[in-house]
DNA sequence: TTGTAGGCGTTATCAA
DNA sequence: TTGATAACGCCTACAA
């Protein structure tokens, strides 16, 4: 059921049709009531994609992600939704796993008359390589790009991000403060920027009050790496980059018979769900990942609107859930 | 950069330029050259919205699910992603957050011109009310329909479902072969059809053998009716209909002093960190997520390309993960 | 108040 | 081997 079909059964021209449907001032009441009707009755829905190639808009928001299962993103995606969804904006989710490649082939095609901007966490990759032509490629198709949480710096786009030097530097320092002479970093996430800035966080804490700890690796060297450590040193405090080494700190220090927090304080980045039903339950860093969804969505949607807009830098803070940890 | 650009740059014609681009072989090797290194060169992209509206396919799916926070749905969106990916299929995840004025606004968006077809797990609202019009809608205007794990009974489409009434049934039974006297099902998701399949797959079970103690309730309430239960009975044995009611139940055993397996096993739905995380490692039934995205995606690529094919109900057989519960 | 015609960027048929 | 031309479904000057 097209325009066309439209109007050869109402024995009217197509943009008499077209016009009665867009509610145009230009047609009579009786024949936009008439063909409402119609329309109604044949449950006419407008081809889409016609409409996207006449307007050049398509009011839809490409969100590129390198993972689901993280449930940081999926907790950025509820808040993309909630706001893009109230301006009437259709989502596009895609997933890079990490991967250039496929990072670059997907805003490539969304470019081309599939969405009217993107909001994307960078992929592991190319936050390592800094390959950003195809941003650049997006942002010249008139497509405008913020980024969240993995971002670009050399890149002058709307960015969300979340302090984690700050948040990570102020929970060591307090460690400090609690008179911990023994804070260890451990981190399985050392690759990623992120890793990199929580990193340097709890690097500049502890400048000039002790000595550096810090234990970056997978997983299971990770595992090694601090048994080692805890059987040779007395730690009193381990911050936690990643879940990751959240839970395996929790681990280990428990296999050793530890007790938090009397013989040692942990703290780290962990999904709520997750650090409440350890034992004991994990302090964690909460990166309040819906406010970070909802304030791209918002710059974006802006951003859409008035195109003048200068691209902004949004920090969004992280805050301690003090558990049986600390 | 349009064709017609580049075929002003190139001095032929549009037609001439569609062609070589798509290496017809109509046009000369050395005319295709030229104008292969002209595209190149300009960086043109054709633009996807023009080539759809002209070939009425789009390549891309629309995943539909009710959320996306759920690690079940996150690893089924995994498995789709693999195969559709690999048949060159885009992809379109919206999320309707169990409400059915937003499944069928997306299902009616998506349909005229969008998508080729759709992957869908209904949301509670539609499943209780088993008002399926829009689905009827896409259908008949031939955009087919797969659905995976919350299906529609009524509906003749392709299905994927999970066999949660016999890994249950199979659960609970063995349970009784182990001499377990007194087996509660706890569950709150008693509103899900899932949830009543598993309830099911349990009063088949115990039926004859022993009084079925089934606890059906929200989050708060179960709490309270579980510390009831087990205040005033012996139960050998919990089997948790979800991750909510597996972690309470391990909550309020704990909190009993009971030891498990020893005064009481517990098995329930949950993610596998999760799982392997609390204290005891929680035996789970696992459901095989990414399995059923692949079967899933599979089914709809099929139809695609063979439109003629008979939907099929594909059971994907969840496991028992053994651990520290039981 | 209604209709005609051109165009959005492609593809594809048919003619040259 | 190449080029006009129509068409996909819609919108919108402009004409009637």
């Amino acid at each position: 059921m097209t325009l066309k079909d439209l109007a050869k059964i109402a024995g009217v021209s197509i943009s008499t049709v077209s016009k009665a449907l867009n509610n145009s001032a230009e047609i009579g009441q009786k024949t936009k009531a008439r063909i409402h009707d119609l329309a109604n009755l044949y449950n006419y829905q407008p081809n889409n994609l016609a409409i996207n190639l006449k307007t050049g808009k398509t009011k839809t928001i490409g969100v590129i992600v390198p993972s689901i299962q993280n449930n940081f993103f999926a907790k950025v995606i509820i808040g993309i939704e909630e706001v893009l969804n109230a301006s009437n904006y259709n989502i596009i989710i895609s997933i890079t796993n990490e991967s250039q490649e496929k990072e670059v082939a997907i805003v490539k095609t969304l470019s081309n008359g599939v969405v009217d901007g993107f909001l994307v966490a960078v992929g592991e990759e190319t936050q390592v390589n800094q390959h950003v032509e195809h941003f650049n490629y997006a942002n010249k198709r008139n497509k405008p790009i913020v980024l969240f949480d993995r971002v670009i710096k050399s890149l002058d786009f709307n960015k969300v991000i979340v302090d984690d030097k700050g948040i990570v530097n102020s929970v060591v320092k307090n460690l400090v403060k609690q008179d911990k002479k023994a804070i260890a970093l451990v981190s399985a996430i050392y690759n990623l920027s992120v890793g990199q800035s929580r990193k340097e966080g709890y690097l500049d804490a502890i400048k000039g009050q002790q000595e550096a700890i810090v234990l970056e690796a997978n997983v299971e060297d990770l595992e090694r790496e601090l048994k080692t450590l805890l059987d040779n040193t007395t730690v009193d405090a381990i911050v936690a980059a990643d879940e990751d080494a959240a839970l395996l700190a929790l681990r280990v220090a428990k296999a050793k018979g530890l007790s938090m927090p009397r013989d040692i304080s942990i703290i780290g980045f962990a999904p709520t769900k997750l650090a409440e039903n350890v034992s004991p339950q994990l302090t964690t860093i909460n990166q309040h990942g819906i406010d970070i969804g909802k304030k791209a969505a918002q710059l974006l949607v802006n951003k859409l609107e008035d195109s003048t807009l200068d691209p902004q830098r949004v920090i969004v803070n992280s805050t301690v859930v003090h558990r049986e940890t600390t």
